[in-house]
DNA sequence: ATTATTTGTCCCACGTGTGCCAATAAAAAC
DNA sequence: GTTTTTATTGGCACACGTGGGACAAATAAT
């Protein structure tokens, strides 16, 4: 999940603020050469690993760090030829210009590594399959909310093939993704359709919009809700059994690709003009997170529904893989809610100000794995 | 050139001491991932030109840059994917964030650009083929000239090939090429030969040494000249008529690459043993350069030769390709005066802080193409 | 002596990069 | 207003380099 995670900056001790103010050197060229950052922090790793293991084979190496004995072999190779490690029959060991370059990197390193371990951490404390996070925090900065946008169409491109179905969520997150998806030609082999009807009033954060789209940009079909999100009950159920309705559903029910953004109960139960007894029932029932309708408590528990239609929470269960896009500090207690409900696979894009507010959050509550960090 | 060329750190504007102190992020990144500053410096500059030519196309970027359409075409693929630049069909645009980024970007590339400029420069006012130049400074710290060494290894095998003949000089810096450079096969189709014989006190920096590692290394043959490098001039004709000699020095005068070191002329007079009147000659001729037994003044001008056996000038003259190791800022003055002569096509291979006082010096004497930055 | 390491080599296949060419749209000329 | 020209982007086939796997040679430990 470090293919498109990018790095912060700590070099600076106490941290200017990431996004308006000047970017550190790592950040840009996370930015302008990412693959060969991955390089750089692999042959990191291989170097220390090798400090702490020295003096050893490149069989035990390559299982230590979860790669394969050939990839390792190019880069031993390479680091040999710097001179930063030498090979003998017993195996390697560093030169005194390795480790000396070693203790030296490893300072620097953090600018690289601190974001990628607190994906890790995260990951592993709410069962997510990948975290990718971006530098910055999208409270702050709109150009981290699209920086968040393209990491998560770059992801979902990734993971699109053809035959799929992808469904999709609304909101400004999801609109930035679109918006950010670099066109791909999928010869009309895959359909995405919204995961739920109309809402609110601006037309380009529906979910039927951006479906639309991210259908036009990977040249792809795409089936519509033209309905309003929040019906009555009993209204949603006949419309449900409108034919064409009916088809849409049965097409969205079969998704095996959800995109889904993810907001604060109150801001989203406010953007959907919920009346005023109806807000006074989340409070109630301690609704903080909420994504496609369904409002969650900080246990990860569905506290309230929107009636809708759209997909239900039982044809989520069947989704092959769920893509979580949010971020932002201020929506860091809402995703943690949102996510610790038992969702199938779920990647989580996100930002660096939202991953951390949230490691805060769970450290705070004890939570299970709040493990520190390993250094 | 700038293949192996490595970077200088200026980003702390006084510059503190590159060598014993710690390195930048820059350096360790260049040393660990070298091609990593040339797809940076790649990319950085094509996002400014376009900045400049803005909207453009790919045809004239090439043909502006120097490059391949098609080579640009990835580059700008990527660029494009990562939001930098927006294509259209009257050509290619930096988009907001990329024109950010370039800003930014500004300030950071000089800690990269900073040293292949220079060594650019030194070529051109030397008319050498090539610069190499290593940060640090070999007169502050072992590990520079050790690194220089590699760089000059390194650079040394890219034109080695088989059936070439190879003649090396000795001394300190030549010595660490030999320990520094990675091993090959050449299956005896490499001929590496003294280019005189030996000198001094230390076997392992005689040129016969450094020929046999050399040669160990590449898997290649190597003759030797058993020979004292100072005989008076009369035992030297005589031993030059020998037959097992003859042939050695018949080898050596076929030599297609020319592996020298230089030397500042007082130390090396006094590390030959020369006799009081001989120093005082060359004090008196001005003579501050040697290599492989020529004294050089300041102009270039050799006003000294040491009566010995092995290569002469004029056999130089009819190698290929010189290729000259030498760094640290105090042999600057000796390096500029044999550089100075009318050598072959030479590269030279050297560190930071000799190439500065080089140019330093060129421009005090308000030499050629002594052009300015041009920023 | 044997076993379990290690490094280094070889061949094949897959993927990425490269060079060439087609399609298209804006602009300029008529 | 129509046609021609000149720019642009995008697609396609091929080759080269890199990764994969298995294997051989060599050395320390049992």
């Amino acid at each position: 999940m470090a293919h498109v995670g990018q790095i912060m900056q700590t070099r600076d001790e106490k941290r200017p603020c990431t996004e308006s103010g000047l970017r550190t050197m790592t950040e840009l060229q996370q930015r302008l050469v990412p693959e060969l950052i991955d390089v750089l922090t692999r042959r990191y790793t291989i170097l220390r690993t090798i400090s702490l293991l020295m003096p050893v084979g490149r069989r035990v190496l390559a299982k230590e760090m979860g790669t394969t004995e050939r990839k390792l072999r190019s880069e031993v190779e390479f680091l040999r030829e710097q001179g930063l490690i030498a090979t003998s029959s017993v195996g390697m060991v560093l030169t005194s210009e390795g480790q000396q370059l070693v203790e030296e990197l490893h300072g620097y390193m953090h600018e690289v590594h601190d974001l990628s371990t607190a994906e890790l951490m995260l990951a592993r404390c709410l069962d997510l399959e990948g975290v990718i996070a971006v530098p910055g925090d999208s409270d702050s900065s709109e150009l981290v909310q699209k920086d968040m946008g393209r990491a998560a169409a770059h992801y979902l491109k990734s993971i699109l093939a053809e035959g799929m179905v992808l469904a999709v969520s609304g909101g400004t997150t999801l609109a930035a993704v679109a918006s950010t998806l670099v066109p791909a030609n999928f010869n009309g082999q895959l359909t995405v359709v919204p995961a739920r009807g109309g809402m609110g009033e601006d037309l380009s954060k529906q979910a039927g919009s951006i479906a639309a789209k991210i259908a036009a940009k990977l040249n792809a079909n795409y089936r519509l809700l033209h309905l309003p999100d929040s019906l009555g009950e009993k209204a949603a159920a006949v419309v449900a059994e409108e034919p064409e309705i009916r088809e849409v559903l049965e097409v969205a029910r079969s998704a095996s690709i959800l995109l889904l953004g993810i907001g604060a109960a109150q801001a989203m139960a406010r953007r959907r003009h919920l009346r005023p007894d109806q807000l006074a029932l989340l409070e109630h029932v301690g609704a903080v997170g909420e994504t496609f309708g369904y409002y969650f408590n900080r246990q990860g528990e569905i506290v309230y529904v929107t009636p809708s239609t759209g997909l239900k929470l039982e044809h989520i269960k069947r989704v092959g893989h769920v893509i979580a896009v949010a971020g932002g500090s201020s929506k860091a207690e809402a995703m943690l809610a949102v996510l610790s409900y038992d969702f199938p696979a779920t990647t989580l894009v996100t930002d660096e100000g939202a991953l951390l507010e949230m490691l805060k959050l769970i450290e705070r509550r004890g939570g299970p794995l709040a493990t520190r960090r390993d250094d």
